[in-house]
DNA sequence: AAATTAAGATTACACACGTAATCATATTGT
DNA sequence: ACAATATGATTACGTGTGTAATCTTAATTT
């Protein structure tokens, strides 16, 4: 199952807080997007169609609820990159981030940290 | 200006090595695909239209050659990645992973190398 | 009760994409 | 010289995507 970048920007909305109803994602897409309301009903359908929402009924309007969740999906979106351009792995992506110089201090202090956690639990 | 997927796979076989024809093109992408060569013509032919290939002309055949690079393309995406979903930053991304246990020691030890030099040429 | 509004469903339409086939033409083999 | 071949150009065609408008029907307003 894909979803289109338009289609991403309907299911953050409803990341936001679920369950919601169509009128709430629209007013929560009012601030990023100029989209019709419409459109954004037509993505709804389209998510739901694709299995990405599920809704429950609420008199004649849906209660719509995220059938993933963000991080889920935040893995598996970064683990296909990955896999892509990276060999898999995450240092080689780090490694091309530093060597442009995109990577500031604070950057580093928060791998550092979370290396740190990580030998805590794991060693 | 974006790249498809099947695009990308063609992107691939061009930075293997460059400048190259379609043929060579077709020939290095029957490893990984079994796309009919008129598909490779037809990627070939969008990546030119859409700024990412350039060719010379050798008599009556193409030269292909990229207009940008691997590692230019991979910090495009990831960087664009990690807008969408990480707070634009790359230790959020760790700690997706890190939290998911989708983290190795060698990942580990890879990460304290590259902050290691991230140091020595930043402090 | 009739008219307006609002919800979701259906339809629309141009452009991108995956996946080729056909066309035009230059080169090569016979 | 003519036929076969190879190259890039053009055309094709179903499906996805961005972006709505129209349709149907239930609820609300007057």
């Amino acid at each position: 199952m894909e979803i289109s970048k338009a289609e991403f920007e309907v299911m953050n909305a409803v990341w936001q807080g679920a369950p919601c109803t169509a009128a709430d994602v629209v007013a929560r897409l009012d601030n990023q997007t100029d989209w019709h309301e419409k459109t954004v009903k037509t993505l709804l359908n389209r998510l739901v169609k694709k299995g990405a929402l599920g809704f429950d009924k609420d008199g004649r309007r849906y209660l719509y609820k995220p059938l993933f969740g963000r991080d889920e999906y935040r893995i598996k979106e970064s683990t296909s990159l990955l896999n892509r351009l990276f060999d898999g792995r995450v240092s080689p992506l780090v490694s091309a981030f530093a060597s442009r110089k995109q990577l500031s201090q604070q950057d580093i202090e928060e791998l550092k940290d979370l290396i740190k956690q990580w030998e805590q639990t794991n060693d």
